[in-house]
DNA sequence: CCATTTGGTCACATCTCGGGTACAAGAATG
DNA sequence: CATTCTTGTACCCGAGATGTGACCAAATGG
C-alpha cells in the first residue's frame, strides 16, 4: 500500500556496489525512499513484501537473474514498472527483457539525469494512462470519438493507426518492443510480420509529424522497436 | 424515464457512510436528486430500476465490486456516465476500470468541488439527450411529435429511422459500434444482424445528407461502427 | 382479406485497409 | 571502408468491411 503524500518507494537491484550506491545516493536526494539488493533472490523478496512503486533491476546478478526476477514477479501479478540496466551490446538481451515485462531499459553508463527523467514519468504514468483525451504537441487524440485533431483540425487515421498511436501513448516514454506491438495493437492471436509494424509506424509518421524522416515524436529504437516521445510532458 | 426540466438523479455506490452521506448533501445541495446505495447488488438493481442520470461508484465494496456493476450495466447498454472513485495507490485498477466502460475517475481523498465539477460536465453533454426538441444544421428533431423539420418541412421517417438519429444526436460526437446503437435502438433481446444497422444508417443518410455518399453529419466510423458530427456546435 | 408500410436479409458492388514484396537508405560491425 | 543487418518506403493486390438495390415476411389498417 500507498501512503497518501509519502515518498515514492524504489527498490534497486544491482550488484555491483559502485553503481548501487550511486544510484542510492541519487535516487534519494530526489526525495524517493530506496530499497537495495545485491543478488536476485533478496531482490524478489523485497519486491514481494514492500511492494516498491518502481524497480531498477540489471540484468547480469549472481543467484537470480534479471530475466527470472522480471518473469517471476509478472506472473505473480505485480505490475509496478520495472526499468532494467545492461550493458552495452547486449540489445538481444534487452528485447527479450522487454518481452517478459519490463518497462524500458538503460544502457550502462547512463547519465543519471536521464533515469532520474524516466523514473518520474514511470510514477506518474498510471494516472495518464486512459483518459478520454490525451493531448501531445499541439495535437490531441480523442478516444471517444475516434478522432485525431492538430490545432483543432481532424487527421484522418486509418483503424490501425489510431490502435496504435494510442497504444504508443499510452506507453508514451516507454521502448516498445515490435512484439509488444504486435500483441497489443494486432492482438496475440493474429499472425503478421514484424515488418507490419514498421509499415504501419511510417505511415502514422507521415500523418503525424513536421518530418517523417526526421521524427520528433515517434522515434526509432535501434534493434528493440520504438518510441513515442513527448517532450512536452517527460521533462 | 427522465423528466425533462427536473434536476438530474445521481446514483452513489459506496460502502462507507462517511463518504456515501459527505456526497448525497453535498449532491443535494448542489441540486441534484440522489439514491445511495452501500452495497454493489442494490446499486445494480437501483441502476436498473431508476436510470438515474449519472452513478459515483467506489471500486472496493461489499458484494458485487465496481467493476462488475460497471460491466454489467455497459452489457446491458446503459450509458449513462459513471465516476469511480479509487483509493491512492489503485491507479492500475483504474485502468481497468475504465476498459470497462467507466468514464473518469477520482482518487479519495477528493475534493468535493473537483467531484461537482466532473459532475456537471458530465451532466452538461448528456443534458440534451432529454430536450424536447434537439437542433443540427438547418434541422430540428422533435421528440414529442416525433418529427423531423428542415427549415420547417417535415421529413418523413420511419420509427426505426427516427430512433436511430435520436440515440445518434443523444451520443452526438462519441464514436458508437453497432452493437451498442443495436442495444439502445432495436433492444437488447431482438436478434437481428449488425447489418440491420447499416441498412438503417444508408437509408438514413439518403433523407438528411445533402449528398448521402460523402456524409457530412453522419459518418463511418472504421471498424468501429457511425458518429453523428454536428459541426456547428462541436467545437 | 387485401393493400401498404416497415424493416430485415440477401446479394452484389464498391471501397478501404493493410499485408507482402522488393528495393533503398541507414546503422552497426569489424 | 566494406559488409551485413536493420529500418524506411513505394507499390500492388486480396480480403474484408461497408454501401445499396431488390426482395420478402411480418405487422398494420381499412
Amino acid at each position: 500500500m500507498t501512503n497518501p503524500g509519502s515518498a515514492s518507494r524504489i527498490l534497486v537491484i544491482e550488484d555491483d556496489p559502485a553503481i548501487m550506491f550511486g544510484l542510492k545516493d541519487n535516487l534519494e536526494m530526489a526525495g524517493y525512499k530506496v530499497r537495495t539488493a545485491i543478488e536476485g533472490e533478496l531482490g524478489v523478496q523485497l519486491a514481494r513484501d514492500e511492494r516498491p512503486d518502481l524497480i531498477i533491476l540489471d540484468i547480469m546478478l549472481p543467484g537470480l537473474n534479471g530475466f527470472e526476477i522480471c518473469r517471476e514477479l509478472r506472473e505473480d501479478g505485480f505490475d509496478m514498472p520495472i526499468v532494467m540496466l545492461t550493458a552495452l551490446g547486449q540489445e538481444a538481451d534487452v528485447v527479450r527483457g522487454l518481452n517478459l515485462g519490463a518497462d524500458d531499459y538503460l544502457t550502462k553508463p547512463f547519465s543519471i539525469n536521464v533515469l532520474l527523467a524516466r523514473v518520474r514519468n514511470f510514477l506518474r504514468r498510471y494516472r495518464q494512462a486512459e483518459l478520454e483525451i490525451v493531448s501531445f504537441g499541439s495535437m490531441e487524440l480523442n478516444r471517444t470519438s475516434k478522432e485525431l485533431l492538430r490545432d483543432g483540425r481532424v487527421i484522418e487515421l486509418t483503424p490501425k493507426e489510431f490502435g496504435l498511436l494510442d497504444y504508443l501513448l499510452q506507453n508514451c516514454g516507454r521502448a516498445l518492443t515490435r512484439d509488444q506491438i504486435l500483441n497489443a495493437v494486432w492482438g496475440s492471436d493474429l499472425v503478421v510480420t514484424q515488418r507490419s509494424v514498421d509499415r504501419c509506424v511510417t505511415s502514422l509518421r507521415s500523418k503525424i509529424e513536421e518530418k517523417p524522416n526526421q521524427p520528433k515524436l515517434l522515434k526509432t529504437v535501434q534493434k528493440i522497436g520504438y518510441r513515442f516521445d513527448d517532450e512536452e510532458r517527460s521533462r
